[in-house]
This record gives structure tokens, sequence and C-alpha cells, in this order.
DNA sequence: AATGAATGAGGCTTCATTCAT
DNA sequence: TATGAATGAAGCCTCATTCAT
């Protein structure tokens, strides 16, 4: 019988072990069995911290939630657009790199259920989108952005740093190419600001 | 008992039938007994024409895979980048519109298999990707293009292209906000080609 | 469509090929479909000239018992009990040959159905040996054999052929040992006849 | 709920009712779910404690292995043939009598599945057959027995015995006819050892 | 609180049999 | 009469969940 550790702590163990192995596998290609291995805990005891293991899943959904995936977009003291982006979306990377398992879990199962997917929308997509939306509004404002539409160009620049992270950390893709999350930066940050346009 | 078909017509209902309860449920979670209603036979007779449950991903997979997802880069009678771009766009766009339950489901199980992975990496991310890189590569030699890194350079324009189907298609978004696929595209262009900086 | 012939014929081509199957695998292993392959005709016309798969067991079993297995168990003219006992044994030697894959089919059923066991009982072992035993008492009678239990002493006699049999038809057993038939039955005849002891 | 035993004693519990079934109706005939409610379990546990319905099989036919079906054939202080032969047999018959279940299923199976033939043929017949061969050539030289084939005049042996478990263990002959036990074994060795030859 | 054996509903798959052609 | 696609009952096996210890 495992040392007896805080209620609390032990949950956490039982639900870490889950995300690992629901990273691995999937939802329901994963075991409650294998949960229990890998948590190093008896099958009944995730039973005793979670009422069902749909209720595993809930609870690490809600912990990637907890994190603050909004930005903070705020343009201190007059630095140029450029720098800002570059705070911002280095940031973002860091972020989504550390909870990479899990939102690779949220947006895996979100692809097939509509609650899921409808959080996954509002606490994820939206959430990150409006703020950047009212960010770029200001700046528009402001003349240092050109008026196109804000929605979707807050959605370029995430679908931009988006499709890096998916590559390395959904896909695993890595093993094929390697990119330097720097010179991924540099490289966005250059196009999103000034296009690719050669004067050919 | 149902009407006799050809083998292939049969064949060809049931694997369609599977497609759409794939895209609703995800592979694991459909059941080859609603796969069978859906294609109103009897369970039995799926496994007449596919070995096992796991055959019919595998065959609906193959099927993207007929699909000429690699665009036709090519610079025809000195067209300006900016229409060649648009004619890319526009077509890859409806090609994944198109295919989107199948992709999805094959995204889907991307993310989990790993014999898939490879398959979706090689077969539909590198292939689409350096096709556009070799055209990225003369253009940047002609000067109508800047010299930034092309791998780089080619999955920004993927991921802003990808991240409008994944909101429509994959997650339902447009539940939300439906976005319209010529002001995506003209905003897409606009932004890849010249950036969204203004002269603020 | 397989041509045309007589019913007769081709009810006979099919219980030919469910006994090659059903000796290469058991009843239960053996697959209509495999029989219909085997035949050279479709599934369903298995069906066209039997009930069930059942009425193929019972049809082939029924063929075993239309041969002669009692054997003619006679003193003509006065011949040594030992010429008479190899005939007889030679020829069921042959019989059983030939007759190898139905009887090992009909045996191996009887050792799990309660109405092949009967019929194995009655028309197999029972037909033989109760031939058998009247010769033996006869013999008895005219001091030509010795005053042993002739029930016995008969199933003696079959448990010495039939491991044989067992040994070559049922278990494949010559991959392992061959055993040359006349050396078999000269060994049994001497055995059974006068014994192994030697003098010592 | 049944009471929680050991896994060992459960285990042990679900293969003699595996073994009863088996024995029954053989193997493929027997479902999980009659052996399940034989063992008075529910279906799943039989799977907790055997990975298939196969390695319930696989373990009963071990179970056969792990007895000595080879018989002591040593000639311990001058003892006439006579004796030691009856010991051998009684003692044959007695352990053919205790594990005939086992054996039933054994040889059943192994009549149709090569790896199983190969086993009863190498871990059953021949392992019991070399013992005897080689006390029999040791017996020829000392001249107590006749210089006959010793590779058939053992498996006459065994056939005689063998004809008598097969009648009463795997055929239920007793219904029609029982012989006594000693009245065999006497008549198989009078038999075999001086013949079944009157002075006639 | 932890354990892990037991449960049984439900999934995938097989295959004898039917029946429209 | 022959065909072979279709059927669906039934079998093996999985696994989330329960509960006696």
């Amino acid at each position: 019988m495992k040392r007896s550790v805080s209620a609390a702590e032990r949950r956490r163990e039982i639900l870490q072990a889950a995300g690992r192995v629901f990273a691995r596998k999937g939802f329901e290609r994963s075991t409650t069995a294998e949960i229990a291995r890998e948590a190093g805990v008896a099958e009944g005891t995730i039973f005793r911290h979670f009422e069902t293991k749909q209720a595993l899943l809930i609870d690490l959904v809600a912990s990637v939630l907890t994190e603050p995936l909004t930005a903070v977009w705020k343009r201190s003291e007059n630095r140029p657009v450029e720098e800002i982006l570059r705070d911002v979306l280095r940031n973002r990377l860091a972020l989504f790199r550390e909870n990479a398992p899990l939102l690779k879990i949220f947006f895996a199962e979100a692809l097939f259920r509509e609650d899921l997917r409808d959080r996954f929308i509002d606490e994820v997509v939206l959430r990150a989108a409006t703020a950047a939306e009212a960010f770029f509004r200001e700046e528009q404002a402001r003349g240092s952005l050109r008026p196109v539409n804000p929605q979707i160009a807050v959605r370029c620049l995430m679908g931009m740093l988006g499709i890096f992270v998916v590559w390395s950390e959904f896909l695993g893709g890595d093993k094929y190419l390697r990119f330097d999350d720097e010179a991924v930066l540099d490289t966005i940050i250059s196009i999103y600001l000034d296009g690719v346009r050669g004067r050919g």
C-alpha cells in the first residue's frame, strides 16, 4: 500500500499520470489500469479521487483553463509594435510548449465532443483572440497597424504560431524537421509585419 | 435483406457511412453497430467488405491520399505573385473543405498513432510544403519574394490558411463566428505579402 | 457457375470436400466457406444439397457405416489360426487405412457427442468385436485358442492393431517413426498367438 | 460478487471448471460463458486469470505433462517379468484413469492441431514408449523376452491397455459393457506374455 | 484511505444459413 | 439449379467501475 500522503497530493499525482497517458494514447485508448500503473497506485484508488474516467479528462481540461492563456497585450511605454509582438509571441510559445500535453488532450477531444468543443472555443480560442483583437484595433486607431479585418488578422497570427506548436508538440514533427524557436519567431514577426513581397 | 448490389458499390456505401460516423464521434467512440446502422446494412455485412474496423480507417485515410494535395505552384506567363497565390489558396481552401471530414479523421488519429502520424506528415504536410518551398525559392531567386527562410515562411502561410479550416470544419466554429472565404483569402494574401504594419 | 452435373454427383463432391476439410481441421473449426472452396462450388450451393453443416457430418458418418467393417472371420478349409488371423488383420488394416479420414472424423466427434458416441460403439466397435468374439469362442471350443475371456482377448487384438492406425493415420506419427505394415502384422500375430516370453 | 480468494486459488477453480467443460463438449464447443458458469464466476473473471480461452487449453495440457507419464520400468531384485509388468500396467491404468479427462482433451485436440500433436507425441507417447523399449531390450538381452521388434512390441502392449482406457474413459463404453480392471490386467498380461494359442 | 479481485455491459468479429438474382 | 451478398445470433474479450478486505 502506497505511503499515505494528503488526498490533494494523491489526486494531483493521479491527474498528472492520466495526463501523460491521455497525451500518449488519447482518451479512449487509455485504460484506467494504465493510468493507475503510471501513477503507481491501485486501480481502485483512482476512483476514490475521481468519480469516473471522464472526470479525469474534465479536470485536466480545467487545469488548462487556469493558465493565463490570455496574453498580456499591452503597449507599455511606447515600445514599437515589433517588440510588443515579439514579447507576446515568445511568451505564448513558451506557455503553449509547457502546456502542450494538456492542450493536445483538450484539442483532440474538442474535435469530437460538443461540450469540450464549446469550452475550447470559448475559453481557449476566443479568450486569446479577443484580447489580441482589442490590441489590434487600438493600434489600428493609432495608425501603427493597417486597417485589415482585425478578427481575421489576429487569427492569421495565431495560425502562424499555432502551426509550429502543432508540428512539434502534437505531431512530433521534430523527428523530421526541427525548427529553431527564435528563428521561427523572427520570421513570423517579419512576415506578419512586413510581408514576404520583394522588389522583384 | 438489403438488395444485392455490386460489391464495390456496397463497399463504398459502408466506407462513406464509416466516414460520417468517424467524423462525428472519432474512431474509438464509433461502433461497428452504428456504422452498420448508418450504412443501412447488418453489422456482419461490414465484415464481408472490410477485414476489421481498423481497415475502414485505413481505407478512409487512403482515400484522402488519392487527392492531389500537392498544389500546383507555377508561374505561368509572368503573372504577379499575388494572383498565383490567390489561385493556389482558393484552390486549397476548396479542396480542404471538400475533404474536411476525412482530413479531420486522419488528423485526429495522427495525433495518437505513430503509423498514421508518419503518413500524415509525409503524405499531407511534407508533400504540400515541399512544392510550396520550391516555388518560394524560385521566386526569391527572381527577387519577387524576400529572402526569409522558405521552410518557415511556407509553414506560416499554411498556418494562416489552416487555422480557418480547423475553425470552421474541425471545430464547428461557424456557430460562433463565420468568416467569409473571400474576405479571408484577401486578408491572408494582403498580410502575407505586405504585412500588417502601418505608417504609425 | 459450375458445369451442371447430376445432383447426386454434386452431392458426392461436396461430401468428399467436407470430409477432407473435417479431417484436417475437425468439425467445429471447419467453415462452410472452406468446404465450398474445397468443393469448388459457391457457399450457397452446399445448402441446396444438405440441410445444415451437421448433415454433412452425419452423412459422412453414415458413409463409414456402409463399409463392411465386420471382418470375415471364418475358418475355411481348416486353415491354421495363424493364417486366418493374418488375413483378417491385413484386410482390416487396409480397410482402416482407406477409410482413415472418415474414421478419424467419426471417432473425434464421438468423443464429445452422445449420439455419435452411441453409433460409433454400436456400429463400429461392437459390430467388429462381436464377430471376432464369436470366432474366438468357436476356436476356444475347438481347442486352438486358450480359454481366456473372449471379450477382453478380442479387444486386446483390436488395441494392438488400432494403436498403429491411430499413430499413423490420426496423429501423423509417421513423421517421427514409420512402421512397416507387414512387420507390424507379423509381430502382432506372433505376440498375440505366442506372447513375448522368452525362456530366460 | 464472489468472495475474493487468492489469485492462485481462483485460477485453479477456473482451470478445473474449464477442464470439466472441455471434457464434456470439446474445446471448440465450450463457451467461456459456460466455463464461467461452471466455475461460479463472471465471464470477465476468466480473463483476469487467463489471457485467452486458448490459454486455458494450454494450461490444462501442461498440467497433464507434469504427471509422471513415464512408467518406472525396473527389474528390482530379480522379480519375474510377469510381476514387473503387472505393477507397471496397474500403475499406468490408475494414472490414466485419474487423468482421463485431461488426457481426453489433450488427445482430442492433438487430432487436429499440429502444435498439440507434436507435444502429444513427444511428451506422452514417445516418453512412455522409450522407457518401455529400453526395458524391453534389456530383458531380451537377458533372454527373458523373445527377440521381437521392441518398438512394435511395446506399442502392442500400449494398444492393449489403451483400448480399455479409450473405451471406458473416452467413449463412455461402460454403459454398454463394463470390464473389471483386474480381469483386464490378468488377461492382457497372460496374452502378452504367452499368447492366446491353444494346443488345438 | 488503499487495495485489487470481481463484475457485466458492450464491443468487435465469425460464420451457418437465407434468399434475390 | 447455382450463386454469393446479406444476415444476425452468438462467441471472445475489454475495461470502467464496485466493493470486501
